[in-house]
DNA sequence: TAAATTACTATACATTTGTATAGTAATGCT
DNA sequence: AGCATTACTATACAAATGTATAGTAATTTA
């Protein structure tokens, strides 16, 4: 995905950032790498954005690194055979309208979940739980949930799905009627839907801070 | 130490790295806050850099947070650094009879939780949840517990006790009989207990894997 | 009561910064 | 062989940015 010499200043983007707590502006990101020109760095700093690993906004030191960079180096730094620990998960907030759930405008930021935790197949993105629709599965308004993308479920299954640019989770049927999207709280009604429903994944993990 | 008009400066800086992950510039703040002028943040910030709660450099977004700042907001949140770390808490087991709770016989492995779902106190301690008495609090059996040590609770706080060597969660309440642990499950009757009753501690976090 | 500090507004300016234009060289692809 | 991509150098420039000068008004301190 990435070259080494983007690799290369993504991971001086990362150092810079442990030991600033800030970012490099393009010029200092030259001076580190050798370069005798800002142009190379710009360039190289439009094809990580590009490719999703960092956000920026026209304005000195405006970077931002992604889950996706982010999750390049682990919590002991980069290197090979270190095993990972913790995943870095894009937390998916409003969805506009017509763009794919992982645009980068749907992004809202990152959560960290424990590896172990998420299953063998591990999971693509999290979303933070709005509305007490499924406290009847204990998950709570407030809770973070780790999703791992797949287009169909089973029965039973708790999905996040797509209605109407809005991520909602429920728990999958499949009824001999179609299917439905039914939400574990008796207060809210179940919703049957046609082919406009798509399921965006499963949830397979939960987290929860109590105050 | 601080005005409260500097505490409110010093504030919307963590308030807008917390969002965007890097400082803002002088004129952004000065948007946040309503100045018409860059002037009074620029002072600010000089005055805030001499009592030692940021340090600058004379360049764009330059401000690092110290640690005099970081405790007056909680630390643990902010810096890409503290973010990707995790905390590895000993999951408590079957406790020897007479040991105490973390006694090297007690210890079953370790878990780890991803540190910002802790509190700003992190946590001592994991449990693995055994049995379906809290259900109603919405803790499962099979749920990994982080628990800060604490020798006492607020009323309503879920808390680990230690009963007969055995381990429990329990919601703690303070009666005019007594303390008691009640579950937050109906089948399950209340225990009250008099002085022989040791809490260990509060549970703060909650983890579950959706298999 | 005078002096210092706090908390700003308004304008100005040199520097820093992101980006643009133009160009070179090496490598990969078809 | 021709074309796109990668990886830069060199120079230029408008916009963004930190800081400076000058000033007002309220509050606090000595």
């Amino acid at each position: 995905m990435l070259t080494g010499r983007q690799k290369k200043v993504l991971e001086s983007i990362y150092d810079f950032i442990l030991e600033n707590t800030y970012p490099p502006t393009i010029r200092e990101l030259a001076d580190i790498l050798g370069f005798s020109s800002p142009k190379g760095i710009s360039d190289h700093l439009s094809v990580l954005e590009r490719k999703g690993y960092i956000k920026r906004r026209p304005s000195a030191r405006a970077i931002k690194l992604t889950s996706k960079a982010l999750n390049l180096f682990g919590p002991g730094k980069l290197g090979p055979g270190k095993e990972r620990d913790v995943s870095y998960l894009p937390v998916v907030g409003r969805i506009a309208a017509g763009k794919p759930i992982f645009a980068q405008e749907n992004i809202e930021g990152h959560a960290s979940f424990s590896t172990g935790l998420l299953g063998k197949g591990s999971a693509d993105f999290a979303l933070r739980v709005r509305g007490d629709s499924m406290t009847g599965s204990h998950i709570l308004d407030g809770d973070i949930i780790a999703v791992k993308s797949q287009p169909t479920a089973n029965n039973g299954d708790i999905v996040v799905a797509l209605i109407e640019d809005e991520a909602v989770v429920k728990k999958f049927h499949r009824t001999a009627e179609g299917l439905e999207l039914r939400s574990s709280n008796p207060d809210y009604k179940t919703i049957k839907a046609g082919s406009e429903l798509v399921i965006q994944g499963r949830v397979v993990a939960v987290q929860r801070s109590i105050s």
